[in-house]
Parts: structure tokens; sequence; C-alpha cells
DNA sequence: TCTCATGTAACTTCGTATGCTACATGAAGC
DNA sequence: GCTTCATGTAGCATACGAAGTTACATGAGA
């Protein structure tokens, strides 16, 4: 099943952010991520919404990120882009008349339940910050390497 | 995102089956579950191949479970059913050139990939016997309850 | 007032599960 | 043998949602 990858856009083009430093076009942010401007604007939408970026019309406008990057964590990005559906697999019928799939139904949710949320305590976990310090660290080595084997990228 | 009933379905099914003890053709199960029997057999393809049930044409034919309800857990129905994508969310790109992209998708897929180890795991506790054992709880609380209270279902 | 940027509606495209039709294959009953 | 009942499967239609695109309104600066 095609995947929804509007958390992983919405982290890279924050991640591109705090890189620039500086304000961000919708045309360039998209140039980043070889997508369309307004699947930009889309996605970013929520994320206004939640203060944790800024847009400004005309010369000069764009994204600036309106929040501290140690502060805010992947789960609350997560939350800003509406907390999509986490898990492609699901059950038939929500509320059934059939004992068979309330039993069902019952054992699955469970184990659904708990493994949304281990995974959404973990995204509680990591900053904006950590994955930002974690790219700094790639790039880095990234260097130090192409100085030992210069080549062209 | 819509969701993949599979599972749930296959597991439905199995757990009618178990309770008739007798075959039981693809058009009986459609009407179960509401669906095709075109769909019951595209579903059942994979049980069949894994040994996990029988299918015999003809007069008297149809489906019929061929494994120990005990032995076999919700996982094994996944794995038989070509262990469907778990996850709605997913990465934009799995093999970046970006380094933005990489320090990203490093951490997401670690998130990811646990809460997939936990949610396997945990089907794999659950066997088709527990299942079963629950509906009959239920079924058993469900006609005590319609004694004292009789009323038409 | 012209240009640049966002904001947003509306439409198209694309992938996938599901629903359905049609027909081949094979087993049981007559 | 022939009919009936069942699976097996290809092939197409449908539904749905994310992503991509076009078009245009709005507002901020030069």
């Amino acid at each position: 099943m095609r995947r929804d990858s509007r958390l992983s856009g919405a982290l890279h083009v924050l991640l591109h952010m705090a890189e620039r430093g500086q304000p961000m076009t919708s045309d360039e942010l998209a140039l980043c991520m070889s997508t369309n401007p307004v699947v930009v604007r889309r996605m970013m939408a929520g994320l206004r919404e939640a203060g944790f970026v800024q847009s400004e019309k005309g010369h000069g406008g764009g994204w600036t990120i309106a929040c501290d990057l140690k502060a805010v964590s992947i789960k609350d990005i997560y939350d800003a882009l509406g907390a999509p559906t986490v898990f492609a697999l699901g059950n038939r019928t929500e509320a059934p008349g059939c004992l068979v799939e309330q039993a069902l139904n019952s054992a699955l949710d469970s184990a659904f339940h708990d493994a949304e949320a281990l995974l959404l305590a973990r995204l509680g976990t990591i900053s904006l910050a950590d994955l930002s310090d974690d790219f700094n660290r790639r790039f880095a080595a990234h260097r130090s390497q192409s100085r030992k084997k210069p080549r062209a990228v």
C-alpha cells in the first residue's frame, strides 16, 4: 500500500529550514524534496497553526522556524499534521454485531493500541534538535570522507 | 487512509470455520462477512499454501481447518497472507542521497521497526485457540444475558 | 502598481484493496 | 456421461486517499 509520507516530508523540510537559518520559500522547499510547492504549503498548514513555523508573504517572505528545536518532538509534529492513521492494517468493522468479530477486534485492538503507544512514545523522545545534531554529525563525517577521497557529488 | 482488512477478515473466517466444525463454502463465508466469495478465496489462498486450511471442490466441498488451533498464532496468519505492510506512514524516499533525509530515515526507521517488532511479537503470543476461547466466553455471556432479558436477535 | 510570496479550492493522477463477472477445472451425484 | 456444485484465477470496475497540478485570490514589499 502506498504510504503517507507527510510526517517524513514535514520533518525533512524543518531540518532544511534549520540548516538554512533564514526564510525559505515553498518553491525552494519543494525543490529540496522534489515535489510541488502546493504540497509543501498544504503540509505546513498544520505546523503553522500549531505555531512551530511562521509564514510571510511578499518579497523576502517564506517559511521560518518559530519554535525551540529542543522543545519540539517528532510526536509534536505528528500531532500538528493531524495525527494521521498510523497503521495500514485494521478491522473490517469497527462496531460489529458478530460476536466472533467482537472477540477478534478486542484482541487485535489491544495489540495495535500498544504498538501505536510505543511508536508515539518513541517519537516523543526525539526532538528536532536531536535530528539536526544527527544530520550535522553525518555532514561532518561526509566532509572528512570527501577530503580523503575527493570526488564530485 | 483506507485500511487493509485482510488479516481481520482471514481470522474472522477461521473462527467461523472453527465454530462450524464442517466444511464451509466460499459463499457461506462471504455471507458471514458480507463480502464476495472471490474475495474470500483470494484471501484464503495464502492460508491454503501455508497448510492452515484445506479446500475441496464439488459436492460437499468447501474449506476446512487443517491445523491445530493452539499451535497457530495470529502472526502465522499474518505471514501466510504475505506479511502485508503494517504502517500507513513511511519514508518519502527509501535510499536518499540527501543527508538530511538519511538522518531522518535513520531515526524514523528505528522507531517504526521497534513498534512493528512489538506488534508482531504480541500477535505471535495469541493463538487461534485463544481467540476461539474468547469468542465462546462472549457467546456464553451473551446467552445467559439473553435468558434474563429474552428478546429477539 | 508591479512583483513575489502565501492560501486555498478544484481537479487530475496514481496506487491499492475491494467488488464483481466470466470462465476453466475438478469432484460428487444422478 | 452429464449435470450440479464447488474451487481457482484472470481481468476489469470501483472506491478512496495521498500526491501532484492548475488557477486564482490575497497580501506584503519594492
